[in-house]
DNA sequence: CATGCGTGGTC
DNA sequence: TGACCAAGCAT
């Protein structure tokens, strides 16, 4: 499928005239109305769509799949089931209700978002792309979408499915993000003033189950014969993207700091940052370096000092969007009430914090590889 | 405007 | 198996 070689200065193919767009657009929604998926956030033809219920799913559904959604909107919408209900929460439990989501900003503007809607416009969402667009966590893409799909306006919905299939019907070889504009203009002349909802979905649609970033199944493609990139041999490849940098791997010593009733210290993270008001377990500074000493970590790092930390086999990976991070752990019990800033949180009601999927890691991992003897007593100079 | 921001699935 | 990727937004 590689082409490697792109066509030396090949001018942009003009938008199609109002008569093909109307043809792509009518044969677009054949295809919708024929292979329409069933999600829970879609109402079904004829039902007016609620407007929270979109907007939650929206947010949700920002840079996260179907899949790892569904089971988080049903349990906000059955815990919450009105902007109103959402904007009334505990800041802390919708962040223990997000947690494992992951782009923990969301879940706090959220609340935000909710919060304005039901105390400065009487609990209803704005009708316009630009009174949505003025919300907390509410961008281009999403005030786009709610218009569309809840009030019937026409807007130009532009996510990265929309995106990928603009590049290759009309072949677009200019790669990411400066082909965003061209990308949007050319989204903009096939969108309909009729059934405009639909469409917008539609066109997501095809991005999200045909014309997939690897293998479309061009074959299915209700726009085939229009298909410029697959025309030319280049539509797998599109759109290009410059090669992402290099991750770099940060390292830390975490904390398992056990008091004598088996409560585990927990502290909550600044609120904004990587994890922004989440829990965690404390640990030395996530550096980019080697593995920090473990009993040099303990000395300059840990929230309380004594002598018998034991450290656990094994480490644990994670990767975030920008830095893979290796954890390891040291296990240390302390007396019934020791002085120190942070929450003391029995094992079995772990679940009731809001604990990122990194810390259910650490977690899990010392669970289950973390020794109670004396065989990995801590020493000075001990690596992991 | 480039960068920071999670996680799980896929091949 | 590790790299890539997903219905973006804020700063």
């Amino acid at each position: 499928m590689a082409r490697r070689a792109a066509p030396a200065a090949v001018p942009p193919i003009a938008p199609p005239d109002p008569v093909a767009a109307a043809d792509l657009g009518a044969r677009l929604l054949a295809w919708y109305d024929r292979d329409r998926r069933d999600l829970p956030w879609r109402p079904r033809p004829g039902e007016t769509p609620d407007p929270y219920a979109v907007w939650l799913s929206e947010i949700m559904l920002q840079q996260t799949t179907v899949a790892a959604v569904k089971p988080y909107y049903a349990r906000f919408l059955a815990r919450w089931p009105t902007v109103r209900a959402l904007a009334a929460a505990d800041d802390d439990a919708v962040m223990t209700e997000w947690a494992g989501l992951g782009y923990y900003a969301r879940a706090r503007n959220l609340l935000k978002c909710a919060r304005v809607v039901a105390g400065e416009h009487g609990g209803r969402f704005s009708t316009t792309e630009e009174g949505l667009r003025a919300l907390p966590g509410v961008g281009a893409y999403t005030a786009a979408a709610i218009a569309v799909i809840c009030f019937g306006r026409r807007a130009v919905v532009v996510d990265g499915n929309v995106e990928r299939v603009m590049a290759r019907l009309f072949a677009v070889e200019e790669p990411m993000p400066g082909a965003k504009p061209s990308l949007r203009a050319y989204a903009d002349s096939l969108t309909p003033s009729e059934r405009c909802g639909d469409y917008a979905q539609a066109v997501m649609d095809l991005g999200a189950t045909l014309c997939t970033p690897r293998s479309p199944a061009c074959g299915l493609c209700p726009w085939r014969p229009d298909c410029r990139g697959l025309r030319e041999g280049v539509a797998e490849s599109l759109p290009r993207k410059v090669p992402k940098a290099e991750r770099p791997t940060r390292r830390a010593v975490m904390f398992w700091i056990q008091r004598k009733d088996g409560a585990l210290l927990l502290r909550q993270r600044p609120a904004k940052g990587l994890l922004g008001g989440m829990m965690e377990l404390p640990s030395s500074p996530w550096e980019a370096a080697l593995m920090p000493d473990p009993a040099e970590a303990v000395a300059t790092a840990a929230p309380l000092a004594f002598h018998d930390w034991h450290a656990v086999p094994g480490l644990v990976a994670h990767t975030f969007t920008h830095f893979h991070l290796e954890l390891s752990v040291v296990m240390a019990r302390v007396g019934a009430n020791p002085r120190v800033r942070g929450v003391w949180v029995p094992l079995d009601r772990l679940d009731e914090h809001a604990l990122p999927t990194v810390m259910r890691k650490v977690i899990r991992h010392a669970l289950t590889k973390g020794f109670r003897g004396a065989d990995n007593a801590l020493h000075p100079g001990d690596r992991l």
